[in-house]
This record gives C-alpha cells, sequence and structure tokens, in this order.
DNA sequence: CATGCGATTGACTACAAGGTCAACCAGCGC
DNA sequence: GCGCTGGTTGACCTTGTAGTCAATCGCATG
C-alpha cells in the first residue's frame, strides 16, 4: 500500500525529487535514475513528462529558484516594524545558516557557476539579481524615508549590502575557520550600519 | 625532481590543457580525451601520469591555483611605492576582468562550489583564502604603519575588503547589467577607502 | 650490439546513463 | 461490454567515456 505518499501527481514529485537532488549532489551529479527512484516512478516516467535531462534540470532549478525568491523576497514586510528590525531579519535571512538556507546557498553558488559560464542562464540568475537587489533596495528606501537610515544613493547601499553578505558568505559556506557564519553576520552586520549611517549594534544585537 | 624546465615533457603539457580544459568547459564537462588531444597526446598517456581522472583534475587545479596565487599573492609589492598606490593595484587585479583576470574568477568560483559541497577540497581553498587575506592584510598594515590608513581592525578590514571584491566582482562575472566591472571598482574601492579612513578618491581615480 | 626502461600508442573492455519503445493498465464516455 | 486516452512500466538500444593492456619506440648504458 502506497496510502502513505502524498496522492501529489508524478510530474510535481519528479520536479521536488529532481530539485532535492540538485542540492543534494550538485547539477552535473544529477542522475535520471536517482530522481525516479526519489520520486517513486520509472526512469521512463520521467522521460515522459521531461523530454530531455537538460529540460528536467532547466524546470527543476526555475521552480526551486522562484519557491525560495518568492518565499524570501516576495513576502510582505511585517508593516509596523522599523526599517531596522525588518533588515535585521534579512540579513539573518541571507546567511548560510546550517539547513535550509545552507541548502539554498549551494544552489545560490551553482547559479553563478552557470551565469558565468552559461549565457543562456543569465535571464534566470538577473531576474532572481534583480529581485534580490530591490528587495534589499525597498527596505533601505522605506528606512530612509522614515528618517531612520541616512545614504546618498540608496542603490549604491542596497549593491553593497548584497555584496557584502554574498562576498562574507561564501565565505562561510567554505567552512572556512576564519570565517564562521557568526562572524559574516557581525562584519555584514556593522559595515551595511554603517553605509545606513546608523549604530552598529543597531543591527548588531 | 630533474627537468623542470620549459614546458616540453608531456606531463607539463597535459596538465596545462587539462586546466584549459577546466577554465573553458567547468570541472565537469573535462574529458580525458579532449585533455589528451589537447595537449597532442593519446588518452593512454594521460592514464599513465594519471592513473584515475579526478587525479588529474585534482593536480591540475592545484597547479593552476598556485601558479594564479603566487603570481598575484606572492610577488614583493614594489618597495618605494605607498600604501594606497598598492592596494589600487590589487584592487585591479581582484576585478574580473575580460581575459586572464576572467577565467582565474571562474576557477574561483569552481572553486567556492567545490569546497562548499566537498569537504575533501576545502584544505586547498583554506590555504588559498589564506594567502589572499594575508596578502590584504599585509597592505593594510603597512599603510597603517605609514600612517596612510586608519582602522580598528587590520583584520576585519581585510575581510571586508575581500568579502566586497568577491561579492561585487561575482556580479559582474555572470554579467549583470546592474553591476559591470567598472562599478564593482568604484563601489569596492570607495567602500574599502572608507573602511581604511582615506578619501574614496585616493583609490577611485 | 644487446639489453633494459621509461615514454607512448592503438585497440580493446566495461559500464554507466540517457533515451526509445511497445505494451499494459485504469478510468471514463458511450 | 467496448474502445479510447493518458499515465506508467520493464526491457532494450546506443553512446560516450574512463580505464586496461600488450606491443612498439627511442635512447641511454654496459
Amino acid at each position: 500500500m502506497t496510502t502513505n505518499a502524498p496522492a501529489k501527481n508524478a510530474r510535481d514529485r519528479i520536479l521536488e525529487a529532481a530539485c532535492a537532488s540538485i542540492a543534494e549532489d550538485g547539477i552535473d551529479d544529477v542522475r535520471i535514475a536517482r530522481v525516479a527512484m526519489r520520486a517513486g516512478a520509472s526512469t521512463a516516467l520521467v522521460h515522459h513528462y521531461f523530454s530531455t535531462r537538460e529540460e528536467l534540470l532547466e524546470e527543476a532549478l526555475m521552480h526551486s529558484y522562484e519557491l525560495a525568491a518568492e518565499d524570501r523576497f516576495g513576502r510582505p514586510a511585517e508593516p509596523g516594524a522599523s526599517a531596522v528590525a525588518r533588515l535585521k531579519v534579512m540579513i539573518d535571512e541571507c546567511l548560510p545558516l546550517e539547513g535550509r538556507q545552507h541548502q539554498e546557498w549551494l544552489l545560490w553558488v551553482e547559479l553563478w557557476l552557470r551565469a558565468a559560464r552559461d549565457e543562456a542562464s543569465r535571464p534566470l540568475s538577473q531576474r532572481l539579481y534583480t529581485s534580490y537587489r530591490d528587495w534589499m533596495l525597498a527596505v533601505i528606501r522605506y528606512g530612509v524615508e522614515r528618517g531612520e537610515f541616512e545614504t546618498a544613493d540608496p542603490e549604491a547601499s542596497a549593491d553593497i549590502a548584497i555584496g557584502l553578505l554574498d562576498g562574507l558568505g561564501i565565505r562561510a559556506l567554505m567552512a572556512d575557520p576564519d570565517m564562521d557564519v557568526e562572524r559574516v553576520r557581525v562584519l555584514a552586520a556593522s559595515r551595511i550600519a554603517g553605509e545606513l549611517g546608523i549604530a552598529p549594534e543597531a543591527l548588531t544585537e
């Protein structure tokens, strides 16, 4: 009896299995047979829905990124919250913390490499980075409006913030002994605070 | 340990061909046959020197990174130069400029992903990041000594500098239309200047 | 010249993995 | 009951590629 399994249609199960495989093994080590097994399907069924492996990967990536992006950048901010409070939460969400965020970071770096090498995957990466940047920009503008933040160039500040988070975060992701997640948080938060004309402690604690 | 002279012997040719292949196609798409052809050798000869594909890749990566690192982080700084002048040159060397540096960036990101996923490749990445950081740290300390720079925590400043360069650089590498190499240079230079208590123009122009 | 030895090769094997195919269900309208 | 349709499958085919092996070559040395 297979009644335990949710009665999701096979296509979605396969897509999810592919996402999990990508995150676990990396894009290049995804095998159709393994995805099929994970989804409780035959390899032939995988091919029934996705004519080629590339197509499966493409859709799985899309699916996965858009899910993560939606969940992160698309969520409406808490209405009453101060810009500082919002920004603090956002910084936390950008850290490669063990668990879900660590996995998302892996996909993120996979995307970097793909987009750097392959022109065809740039539209996707660009869309995602635009969301990312707009998300950061929105909270900065909100803070400026409320008189909490002070910056001459909000766009530059947003770029700096995500640049710091990306550049420091990657080292934590690699388990660099000189840069654990806590240090990423502290360094990024303090410099982002500086960028926005507020006290470092406002974001650090 | 005898003939280390020019790139004559087959082993070195194969290693170089492997490096080129990695940079061009990405690690996972490196094929022994292609490496062999590039090196003007047979696949069997490749296996004569490197018993397994993984071993070839490992050695090629090592070779390539160490070459790039040596060339960059190992070069003695110009003796008379001011810290500002040195730092300006270093920032330039860290940008994913078209050509050699672009290729090195690709390998760099390949390393990120590998180290993030595979514990076994972390020693290499850690060694490289330590060189990178020390290189940055040295110029900062030099500047502080000479009274050019001012920072409460040189190590944190070094981390911030390389974090900014990495985090902004990756976007240029992906050909992000909102972040070309010139913008990376300007943004990174101005914030690094701020970090070190000097005028942005000192590094920007 | 004979001998030994590393470098080098072409031909071969093994096998993983993507992709195809014909058949088999299960539900559903008639 | 009949036959259509889409979901699903096991078995098979094909290809690309890592790795093996026995044989040959070039050359240094006794």
